[in-house]
DNA sequence: TATGAATGAGCTTTCATTCAT
DNA sequence: CATGAATGAAAGCTCATTCAT
């Protein structure tokens, strides 16, 4: 996620390939989320990285094996980032809860990983689609996120019957939505969508959806 | 759209002008929508419209104004349909389900007004916000749909202080999500999303998480 | 040469022809004086006649036959403007004083007469070559010139042996070179030289260069 | 010129960056002097080279910046040939005569300088005004011939007062009006103004011409 | 006499990609 | 591991010109 390079601090000093690499995926990364796939210029990935161009081909081939590589490393990311959760150790509204306000609070903090899927879907995942390892990607939150709505079944105050991937869809789909489209959203609305007050109001009435569709009554 | 006047009625075909600008507006929703704006081809959409490239030029000077005359005559499109709803006629709760049974609906049937608005927030709006007609397409669905919130609260059936456009917004994001997514979800699920089933449980439980929201108790 | 068209007084309207003949005139005028032959736009000469480009077609053909129309008008409107000088009627130093500053006066109200030449030799001349009208452009204020120089040598004032063409390019070169290049002259000196003071500083020394070689002693 | 370091001096041809650099100067210089700015086409200079049309981009950006570069190689050139002049060990009246020759001839032999000029001037010396060299293009000759009338002044042979701008901008108008509309010259007069003949001649009147005008009596 | 609609050819420029070292 | 030079294909756009009425 960083813009410099990871390096232990045991090691003198890291391996050039490494560097570049990685400056090619943080650029990549930015280049794709601004432009999308078609806007998208190898010559700027190349500047913004400070790499020679041709350096791209060597590491990654072409641009489509590019744009996958840092789709699965920005898919890589948020997943690390749910694995701090620990959403068993909460009682079922508060997991939920959490689990809410991360979604929004990590799509906020990360435009980028809107718009590359955007981008992605746009050309029908057919990137994804030839990923070998989009396995990985497949969140371990749904079945974490079934845990819980049946654990707040059984001592009686979540309502029954709930896919958990519908549910994660939703809470998915609130937020992003919003954030995605929040500038149409704005030019039509003629309203800001943004600012803290309005970003707070949108986080607390996604919370009321949510948690007033999981609990009972 | 057209620049000449229109003609007598008892000519059964419109004059080529405006047959020409109405079938390059089609091709070019089909191109945008497939391909986004960058990889968006004019050569394509002067192929698919069976008008000469120059023409396009002729009547929308150059890709980006032809972009936006197809993105206002997709709002356009949308808030003809949205007349035909009728919210006021019914009791609360019915509106508030039909509305979300449309938006779901239409967004299935347009999935071209799905792509072509990520597209627009792709590039934050900029084409809208030189658009004169932008306040045409300001929905007059948000206030109907407070209307209808205010109903329901005074007769006891709603709950109270929710913000229409707070819900709105989530009653398109619901299913936005999960549509325009479609592809990278199935990708990563590896679960068919678009099959008659899947899309009944998702309409279903939409309306669950939506009245769940508004209905009190 | 005005850009309205001519009328004469007594009749009630003129004729449209000559009015959109005479206007694509003056817009195709100053749109080849301003752009190059090269440069210029057929649409913008359209615009700037108030007609339709079709119509400059209907009465020139084409581009280059519209320009060497331009072009003899030029000429005939300098030729026009000759006959007011009666140099025969002045003694010899005053008649060559007073054609070289109808030159320079001339090319300085008439910039656009400038670079139609330019243009004109930039195609060697290949339009005027297919005039039938090039013998009307020749200035028969050489052979006048001619005499004027012959009465000065006859009365001792001017020097013998000069060739009247040799001195009429002379005058015409001083005052040409000094206007037409002036943007690249002023870019490179630093130093205005369109200002009053030193147009009539040019003007003075022009007089000062051609009079003090026809001039004996 | 080029962006790579010069190389040994053992090794016999420049690299490959110089030597197309240097093909499209020298292609785009005969196009651009041929046809005008607006007459020239990329492809052609490319094709002149011999070099692909992407190299014309990857060097000089544009088309405009290519015109700029053309013209600042130019002037260099004139004014690297006037180096040779050494006209301060001369006589006044020798060093003002042999500057006119050198003018007259160096206009002769370098066509492409009179119509590079008659076009930069044609778009108001727009690219020369964003030139970062054009101080390296005023003439140190100003100077120079500024120095040789104060001695012919001084020695008596001059009259006194002559601007050396006015007096350089002479020179150069007598030759280069002559040689740059010699087209037109020729279609109207309907005589050949290139013969040999006709340039002794022309180069012997502006001799007298100038000579007649800074000689005192 | 006049015009809106339409076009084929060709323009400058861009782009992902490869060559050669 | 790294790079400056080079390219074929195609993009968006322009232009003089013609069609059809």
């Amino acid at each position: 996620m960083s813009k410099a390079p990871k390096q232990a601090l045991d090691l003198p000093r890291p391996r050039d390939a490494d560097r570049s690499q990685q400056a090619i995926l943080d650029a990549a990364r930015d280049e794709f989320s601004e432009h999308g796939l078609g806007g998208a210029r190898m010559d700027r990935i190349a500047e913004r990285a400070g790499v020679n161009k041709r350096l791209i081909y060597y590491y990654f081939e072409d641009k489509d094996r590019l744009f996958l590589a840092v789709l699965e490393a920005t898919y890589l990311d948020i997943r690390e980032a749910e694995k701090g959760l620990h959403l068993t150790d909460l009682p079922p509204a508060d997991a939920v809860r959490k689990l809410t306000e991360f979604t929004w609070n990590y799509y906020l903090a990360h435009p980028e990983f809107l718009t590359l899927l955007n981008s992605e879907n746009l050309h029908r995942a057919r990137h994804l689609a030839q990923s070998e390892r989009v396995r990985e990607m497949n969140s371990p939150l749904i079945q974490t996120l079934g845990g819980v709505l049946e654990r707040g079944r059984a001592e009686g105050t979540f309502r029954g019957g709930i896919d958990p991937m519908q549910l994660y869809i939703s809470i998915a789909g609130l937020a992003y939505f919003y954030l995605s489209n929040n500038h149409t959203l704005s030019a039509i609305f003629g309203r800001d969508l943004m600012g803290p007050k309005a970003r707070a109001e949108r986080l607390s009435h996604i919370c009321d959806v949510i948690l007033g569709y999981v609990l009972r009554e």
